[in-house]
DNA sequence: GGACTACTTTGATCAGCGTCGTACGATGGG
DNA sequence: CCCATCGTACGACGCTGATCAAAGTAGTCC
């Protein structure tokens, strides 16, 4: 019999109504932060922790994530022992409309302008 | 004969094709540079410097300023001893197409939510 | 159970930023 | 001229946040 499998980790995540404005935009103003959002949205699909491509350790990493949680921006959760992240763009869009899209958009243009 | 008048004192202002995402997010980050620049937008006619209403010094409003003039998000310009400032929100917008409009949106919607 | 994978937590460091008061510089009006 | 107004420059200070390595925890698979 399969054993309880242990109740599911679980995450908690803020209603977007409970978000400040300044905590997306703190949380948005990191490079670091940007590119995980970069990269779900371009992906358009949830990502494990560990598939994002950024230029700092892992626990730094680890710290971004919880950042972006808290500011309602990506939603968590666990498959296995992976992470996975999925961006909350609907849900922020009905908070602070156009604001999530534009950034990702300049985002983009500038990656597209800047080969790194 | 009125005097020369001494050259009026000019302001540097970077192109906003020069100024980077990081930038314009990190200026708009900060919640006094984004009242300050709320009001611009609220008034919808350049301010003094000192007809912002800011919980800050002034010495700290200068740098403000500063911050916001090299992320090229206000144009500052002298009249007599007062310096005046006016939104780029055209240039930004072209730049960043929607970032400043949604984050001006965004710190209204706010403040009507949060009558601080 | 034991090894492996995936992420987190802890603790430390370190740079940068926001803040202020004070002193300075420039303009304009009597 | 002198003074009032307006804003800037200069240190100084405290705090927050990004960063990392190392140790810890939680599932998975054989």
């Amino acid at each position: 019999m399969p054993r309880p499998r242990s109740a599911v980790r679980t995450v908690e995540h803020p209603d977007v109504s409970e978000v400040s404005l300044q905590q997306v935009m703190e949380a948005l103003a990191d490079p670091v932060r940007r590119a995980v959002v970069s990269q779900l949205a371009d992906r358009g699909a949830d990502m494990t922790c560990g598939s994002f491509e950024t230029p700092v350790s892992v626990s730094t990493l680890t710290h971004h994530f919880n950042t972006l949680r808290e500011a309602g921006v990506i939603r968590q959760y666990y498959v296995g022992t992976a992470k996975m992240n999925a961006l909350r763009a609907d849900e922020i869009e009905r908070r602070f409309p156009g604001l999530l899209a534009a950034v990702v958009a300049a985002a983009g243009t500038e990656a597209r302008t800047d080969p790194a």
